[in-house]
DNA sequence: CTGTAATATGGAATCGATTCCATAATAATG
DNA sequence: CATTATTATGGAATCGATTCCATATTACAG
């Protein structure tokens, strides 16, 4: 691997003028720079962005932290991310906190001390701590799916979107409506689902039997345990039933064809997140599509305004999302 | 942000005591390590990670290129890769080529200006100049997907594999088989996959008319566009159809049903990959699983023996698959 | 009590770039 | 032709760590 040390020594010339070659800054005639051209052809020579960056104190690299990496969700968002910050020639460092709430503080450091120009979290649930470090930071953040007060934020209308479906669910005569949720801890997923799903209930002035709200984890396994208690544990039985994501519906629509009973006809069911999944499960299922492309796009997008910008207040770019009513309700 | 500097004047010892410190090598007293520590912990001091690798040549980060970001495989990949190297305090740089082969030699440069300690390469196609480039390169290196000879490889068996599922389908009884794969540039899934279909197909002596082996790109509009092209363009139909990913089968799959037909009564298909899809889909989709994870893993485990033995001859990983037959056949 | 080994610490070079400052050569201006 | 800009180049400091080498102190052996 050779140095600029060494393109300065073959072309006769110093290393700072290699450095205005490469960089093409400062005065350089067009003999020299042809000749350190040349050189740098020749040998293949690549700079090193490790020194350059411990002097510039720029790295052209983002941190993202995800709480799992093989999800659609991930994916999609990454690939918004990438889409965006490619473009203007910045690498992405992922690392995955495979949903252990210290790994992300961890990561926080560990992304401080590579000195990226910017983090990118997407996070499942925001405690004390992470908040606290997240400000200590110092370092362009945004934050992708929660909402941290003072700091930028893409977030997506978790109340909102779940209101739109229970809302449409009793536009539909559906009168008992079930819903599996997570972790209220998870505020946007578990908590704001939730109380879209109560609040629109209460305004219809809809009754819930308790058996009728469960709560699950991010796997189908745990939709189907879910389905299962609601039907078993009580008489009156729902006519319909909100997930708050599709693997939980998918999980839900599988006990539910175990048992003999017809989607829609017995129970309607509706997820979340617009899987692709979701589209092919049969019957197609009602979901929401939350585009995390987008978020992903945002996210970048607004941190590459604060690389620029500096300007720390706080921000909040909400999502926009569709509803897809297919055959399942 | 604090440097080493600071925190060796606050401590009242010289940088290097700090050094020694932090990498507990060499002599340090009880005492003067207590002073050094009690300060970083004050100061929230983290060490640069750039400033470090600068010196001592070793980053922890290894670049990961991908042909694309927000695929099944990708995803699997990427969590396998990181399964292994998180464990060992790496991270993992991602690079995007969205199938432009130049961005691969674009990205290989890159990764090598940074530095980082190893790469994974996921590639549809090689051309010889990506070759070139790999063997200049002298980082490091595992291909994932396709063969490079010289080079630590971790491959999938295609050939075999698309011999199992051919072979399953003759056995069920079926002489008539078409074919759906895709460029042949693609080595392992364009070219040996057809290769294992062809030739199956001979040593049982059945025909292949012209017009049952199309060729699609990735997706799922492509398999339906090569079915519809399969079952119009000749009187001769066939029985069964074996498509080179579970994207082109489940297009495949979506054109047969338009027109009426059911599978697997009047033909039986059979996709490749596993996607999740394949198992929700209705009918479930017959098809070969070649584990991601496993490669990703393999791949990882192998560049970490590169990166601490340096012994670089050959290597051929071979990831075991399982045929899943389900009931599209 | 002297000589050697072990322990403890710091100075300064180094990694590979950028960048400020100085200086030399050439061109433009009055 | 002297003076000032402009162009062209290099020297050396710098970024923030590690690490070789030197030196000082203490411990131990003969």
């Amino acid at each position: 691997m050779s140095t600029i040390k060494e393109i300065a020594e073959r072309a006769n010339v110093s290393r700072t003028t290699v450095s205005r070659v490469l960089n093409n800054s400062g005065y350089v005639s067009e003999e020299v720079k042809k000749r350190v051209l040349k050189v740098i052809e020749e040998t293949g020579y690549v700079p090193s962005e490790n020194a350059k960056s411990l002097r510039t104190k720029k790295t052209k690299v983002i941190g993202v932290i995800l709480p799992k990496i093989s999800t659609e969700t991930s994916s999609r968002l990454v690939n918004g991310i990438d889409e965006v910050l490619a473009e203007k020639g910045y690498q992405i460092l992922l690392t995955n906190t495979n949903l252990i709430p210290e790994k992300e503080i961890e990561f926080l450091r560990l992304l401080k001390s590579r000195h990226v120009d910017g983090v990118i979290l997407s996070a499942t649930n925001i405690n004390e701590q992470l908040v606290d470090e997240i400000y200590r930071l110092k370092i362009p953040f945004v934050m992708v799916g929660q909402r941290i007060s003072g700091l930028p934020n893409v977030v997506f209308d978790d109340y909102q979107a779940t209101r739109d479906i229970v809302n449409l669910l009793i536009k539909k005569g559906h009168k008992k409506i079930a819903f599996i949720g997570v972790d209220e801890k998870d505020h946007a997923v578990g908590y704001l689902r939730k109380l879209g799903f109560i609040e629109s209930m209460k305004e219809s002035h809809l009754p819930i039997e308790k058996s009728w709200i469960q709560k699950g984890i991010f796997d189908m396994k745990s939709g189907y345990n879910c389905m299962k208690l609601i039907l078993d544990s009580s008489q009156n039985k729902p006519t319909a039933v909100v997930a708050v994501t599709d693997r939980l519906a998918i999980g839900a629509m599988q006990y539910i064809k175990e048992i003999g009973l017809s989607i829609p006809g017995d129970i309607a069911i509706a997820g979340m997140g617009a899987s692709e999944l979701s589209k092919f499960i049969s019957p197609p299922l009602t979901t929401i599509d939350f585009s995390f492309e987008d978020a992903g796009r945002e996210a970048a997008s607004l941190l590459l305004e604060k690389i620029n910008g500096h300007d720390y207040h706080e921000t909040i770019r909400t999502i926009k999302y569709r509803l897809l009513e297919r055959d399942s309700i």
